[in-house]
DNA sequence: ATATATGCAAAGGATTTGCACGGTT
DNA sequence: AACCGTGCAAATCCTTTGCATATAT
């Protein structure tokens, strides 16, 4: 019997329901600004629900990507990351990401002109190629400060 | 002792040997146009090497990466998969993605654009955020043609 | 001759699935 | 009451590792 909280109602009249797992999984997703992965989540919520298990963070992660809630991330480390999908524009961001680290930085300065192209380019890829783009993937991929400086120490030094 | 092909001098002075197993994969990956996952570089390069081992695909592949001859792709089904890096600008692409089938569509043209909006959204980023960058990844997510008529037609006849 | 590369089998991890039980509607 | 959601354990699947052997230089 849960509670009342704001995204219930996308969860009614729905074939889904609104359950605790599906509450608690969303709020802590919308609530942090990190990339966290299945796990992640699954030890986080442990310590204030430890009956939730495995399996359904991964079902509600699915259901929650699929429901357009949620951005699942596949960086390349060997598991994938989940972010709350801001509805509004304002929140829309892309990655910035350390291929040593791991590290991943969100940015959203200089996103005008990149969308602008991204639209345009959209559009004729569409006409070209008769396909329906929902969604557009940019990232940058390189050396965050410290591991830059660790590469350039080490290069120097190095047989 | 395997022959003289061409990327051989990438080898010489190297930490690295020249042999069968990466001659193959090396070749393999430059004749093809598609993005092979190990596990089909691997059925394939049966037919004709039969010796060649899941393990050794794997470790190839992922030094030729390492070396800049390769592109690794993650593309949020299971599996990795890869394609030759053309030294060649030319060559260099964007990728168009089915979220439904999976099939994968490179597209080059409309880049002259992107790529000069790339190069200043770097020097932007680099700067800002004391990044260095080193590549960057496009991809447009949506439905390919059959996918998108399939699911029209569904969405029509749904209940 | 020596250091690197390979193959096999086993290990490791992430994600998915089958199934009986519990909770929502 | 009917049906969806959940948890557990087992199953899958992709990828990595350990180690003895084969090979390139």
């Amino acid at each position: 019997m849960p509670g009342p909280p704001k995204w219930r109602h996308r969860f009614q009249g729905h074939v889904s329901r609104w359950t605790v797992p599906r509450e608690v999984i969303l709020d802590l997703l919308c609530r942090t600004s990190k990339h966290l992965s299945a796990k992640e989540i699954y030890s986080y919520l442990y310590k204030s629900h430890p009956g939730i298990g495995m399996t359904t963070v991964y079902r509600t992660l699915d259901l929650l990507a699929r429901m357009g809630l949620v951005t699942k991330l596949v960086l390349g480390d060997g598991q994938s990351r989940y972010e709350f999908k801001s509805s509004d524009r304002e929140k829309h961001h892309h990655h910035l990401l350390c291929t040593k680290c791991g590290k991943i930085i969100d940015y959203s300065e200089f996103l005008d002109e990149e969308l602008e192209l991204i639209r345009k380019t959209e559009k004729k890829l569409e006409k070209k190629y008769n396909f329906k783009i929902l969604d557009h993937n940019i990232e940058f991929l390189g050396l965050c400060e410290k591991c830059y400086v660790f590469s350039e120490k080490r290069s120097s030094n190095d047989s």
